[in-house]
DNA sequence: ATTATCTATAGATCTATAGATAATGC
DNA sequence: ATTATCTATAGATCTATAGATAATGC
């Protein structure tokens, strides 16, 4: 049943991506390796081929979800929005991305999870961490201690904003409180 | 090996106990029930005579360890400080809370756990947040809609920075995190 | 010949339950 | 007699590995 070299390294990044989605909708522990190849359409046993344990896969996984978020950063922070932090908490603090973490930020699905985790798989979160804070940070006014420094507390309501908005059982508190963090970053600092 | 009743009332609230600080350390699914009542001096199988299942342990474990947030709140909050959210903030955003989350926020330990469990667990949880956000809306300033919205976005911006500053691995990229979040907290809205 | 994937399994762990034991509380 | 806890185990799942298979790439 071997593939060709193209095949398997589709297959390889099926794997990533199918475990990026899983791990952010169920947890780390939520999903086992062999459950994640299934939904990746290949066999248990295929998976150490590929990589050298769950965490290592975890790191990639993590690491490629943080790539997709901070894409999706660049592109709104691109079209110069007038209020660049009010635009995109409307984008992060929506009903649509409470509702999916499997596409969503990382941080807020998996945060807690990666804390626990060894060293290498938080070094290479640490970096896209950094890129996702740059991108904002650009496009806030002040001096770049500053810009950086608003950045940083504009990412953390946003990420505990989420945090909170999917704990809550209740619909309409889960939406207040989407509300209410989105409306303190609209207005100034 | 029958105890007391007293005794075993006792036991039951070491094993909530036990548990509180062990999901917080380790997730929910990174702590076993065996282990678990071990922890607490207790056998495997005495666990079901106390609770139903290992989801209803979390629900009341989970809502011991935010009733001990909400009293350390209301305690300093009680002391009247000039600027109530700053001093909350300094104590919540501390290295020392970041290195403890067997004993600190249940939220940022276990936000992405509880968005994944069933509503029963997840109503007890809401009361419970609820009861936070009313100990601190009282100490802000503003009309009862607007205390209230800034007593959640407190708190988000709280747990989010904790949630970034466990993530990252890097010591002094976590402090300036935890630096900068109280930094905007500190200063106005 | 190499290697990507497969089947099968080892060995550990998981939640939950059944039934025995022994001390309490009537 | 009741019951809190115990031992033992069922049955499912977990990560990881060993060895077979079969198609690629030389």
């Amino acid at each position: 049943m071997r593939v060709s070299r193209e095949q398997a390294a589709q297959n390889r990044e099926r794997i990533v991506e199918t475990a990026a989605r899983l791990f952010r909708e169920k947890g780390y522990d939520g999903i086992g390796v062999a459950d994640l190849m299934k939904c990746a359409g290949l066999t248990h046993g295929g998976f150490y081929g590929h990589f050298a344990s769950k965490e290592d896969l975890l790191a990639e996984a993590f690491g490629k979800a943080m790539e997709g978020s901070a894409e999706r950063w660049r592109q709104l922070l691109a079209t110069r929005p007038a209020n660049p932090r009010a635009a995109l908490a409307r984008m992060y603090l929506s009903a649509e991305h409470r509702d999916n973490p499997g596409a969503g930020c990382a941080l807020a699905a998996l945060g807690p999870d990666v804390s626990r985790v060894g060293p290498e798989v938080r070094q290479a979160m640490a970096d896209s961490f950094q890129a996702q804070v740059d991108a904002l940070a650009q496009a806030l006014p002040g001096t770049p201690a500053q810009q950086r420094r608003a950045a940083i507390a504009t990412y953390a309501a946003m990420v505990g904003g989420l945090v909170l908005a999917r704990s809550v059982a209740d619909r309409a508190q889960s939406d207040a409180i989407l509300a209410a963090v989105l409306a303190t970053l609209e207005q100034g600092s």
